[in-house]
DNA sequence: GCATGATCATGC
DNA sequence: GCATGATCATGC
């Protein structure tokens, strides 16, 4: 019989290979147990886990769930995404962060190591409209961070993070801070606000965690077997920034002509300054597919200076679908999701005597007092533009409409993104194939597809610093 | 010259 | 066929 909390190591890693294949359904099955609805409905599936798998009841947060073998437990889900990948369905939320004390330990003796340096993991296949209780653990894997090759970037991270809280800056954390350990917020909503030690403001509830797109990773790798994920590092203990200025810092300078050469580039394509970045790095397919791109959730944007200072082009955000849109909260939005977990890499080409010179890059995530105020407001005016009934207005060809444009707020805007145009709208007005290149609206009018913008004036903000 | 709607080009 | 990065075109 299991021993709940006290099993030893040999003793989790041996049940936990013995669930692989099973669902909790199973599990309950074999041990000849029934439980109620209404337990199996107010707890997690990692909860349930715990109890009939490990035997363990609900323990204090503040110990690894297993004691004294050190060891905590997490039940997480992946999922089979469009294009046939594996991807991770949520970050792995550990534990929450005491603004309190956390500040007052280093990296190896913080609360952070104590619980989390040895997980034992347990993945379940996600799927839509299964009873949590059927889908099945597939994989299992004892994560233990001192022989992660991420260490560095992780104790790293950590430390951005208690620095912040030293600075008095526990309310402007993000999740989107740090490249693979985050602060991700913890608490059902904006009241979920505690107290922090080096300031008068309160500030979000947070807890550090792995985030997704680094759990899609793992998953990639102990699940997928994928094995042809390029690497930046190759091989290199620096860590990735550093490693990445190394890089950048050898072709600063250089103008788009003299890359071309030296990279051997002769095509005149719309994506030739990816290119350029591409071959900087020495990675054959794109910068945003390699390991540490897609661990840490960044996406790289080559940005081109005009000689009058000016950005050409704003950038532009998945296509949004106007009725799944209006349904959802900000709290749950999948733009401010977007936003908090995302970063940036800008690879800047500035336009000099006529030739575009390489200036460098910059490493940006959208600041979270801005997400939380400006974008929110945005937001909220966009969803209640569409609930209403947008406004359309035909000016010759065009159809001008009153979604926020990029006048608004000075940072995003809301902009057609097709490769047509088409409308078919209540006043009888109709263009283009709306089956092709338009969306429904709520009040079932149709409108060309549309999709938030940075806007370009925001990003020559974020870059000034090359300007 | 810029805002903004429209469209091209590429890759999955 | 479509999403998405890149870019064009028109009118104020």
């Amino acid at each position: 019989m299991k021993n709940g909390r006290q099993c030893n190591r040999q003793e989790i890693e041996s049940i936990s290979k013995s669930a692989i294949g099973k669902s909790l359904n199973d599990i309950l099955r074999e041990e000849a147990i029934t439980i109620e609805d209404k337990e199996a409905n107010k707890g997690g599936l990692g909860q349930l886990i715990e109890k009939y798998l490990f035997g363990m009841e609900n323990n204090s947060d503040s110990e690894p769930d297993f004691m004294p073998a050190g060891i905590e437990l997490k039940v997480t889900p992946y999922k089979k995404i469009k294009n046939g990948k594996l991807s991770a369905k949520e970050r792995l939320v550990l534990n929450i962060i005491d603004f309190e004390t956390e500040y007052k330990n280093e990296f190896k003796s913080s609360h952070f190591w104590y619980k989390n340096n040895k997980v034992q993991i347990l993945w379940y296949l996600w799927e839509t409209n299964k009873d949590k209780k059927d889908l099945k653990i597939t994989h299992e894997k004892m994560l233990e961070l001192s022989n992660s090759e991420d260490l560095k970037q992780i104790e790293e991270d950590w430390n951005f993070i208690i620095n912040k809280i030293r600075a008095g800056k526990a309310h402007e954390l993000s999740e989107a801070d740090t490249m693979y350990l985050g602060a991700c917020t913890k608490g059902a909503n904006k009241n979920s606000l505690r107290k922090q030690p080096f300031s008068e403001i309160m500030a979000m509830q947070r807890a550090f965690c792995l985030k997704t797109s680094y759990m899609t990773a793992l998953v990639r790798k102990y699940i997928g077997n994928y094995s042809d994920v390029e690497k930046i590092l190759k091989g290199s203990s620096q860590l990735f920034e550093d490693y990445v200025k190394n890089i950048i810092d050898k072709h600063i300078g250089k103008s788009e002509a003299k890359l071309k050469e030296e990279f051997n580039i002769n095509s005149n394509s719309k994506d030739n300054f990816s290119l350029i970045v591409n071959r900087m790095f020495d990675v054959k397919k794109g910068l945003k597919d390699t390991e540490e791109f897609i661990k840490a959730n960044i996406i790289p944007k080559t940005i081109r200076i005009e000689e009058n200072g000016r950005i050409k082009e704003s950038i532009s955000f998945p296509i949004f679908k106007f009725k799944e849109i209006v349904n959802e909260t900000w709290e749950e939005s999948k733009f401010k999701e977007e936003l908090e977990t995302t970063k940036y890499m800008f690879f800047i080409f500035r336009k000099e005597n006529g030739k575009y010179i390489f200036k460098g890059f910059k490493l940006w995530n959208m600041p979270q007092t801005i997400i939380d105020t400006t974008i929110k407001d945005f937001w909220e005016k966009t969803i209640n533009t569409l609930k209403e009934g947008v406004k359309f207005d035909i000016l010759g060809n065009r159809v001008c409409n009153n979604l926020p444009g990029i006048a608004d707020n000075g940072f995003v805007h809301v902009r057609p993104h097709s490769t047509k145009s088409a409308y078919k709208l209540n006043s009888g007005y109709q263009k283009g194939d709306i089956s092709k290149y338009a969306d429904q609206l709520p009040n079932g009018e149709w409108m060309t597809k549309q999709c938030f913008w940075f806007n370009n004036t925001y990003i020559k903000e974020i870059i000034r610093d090359f300007i």
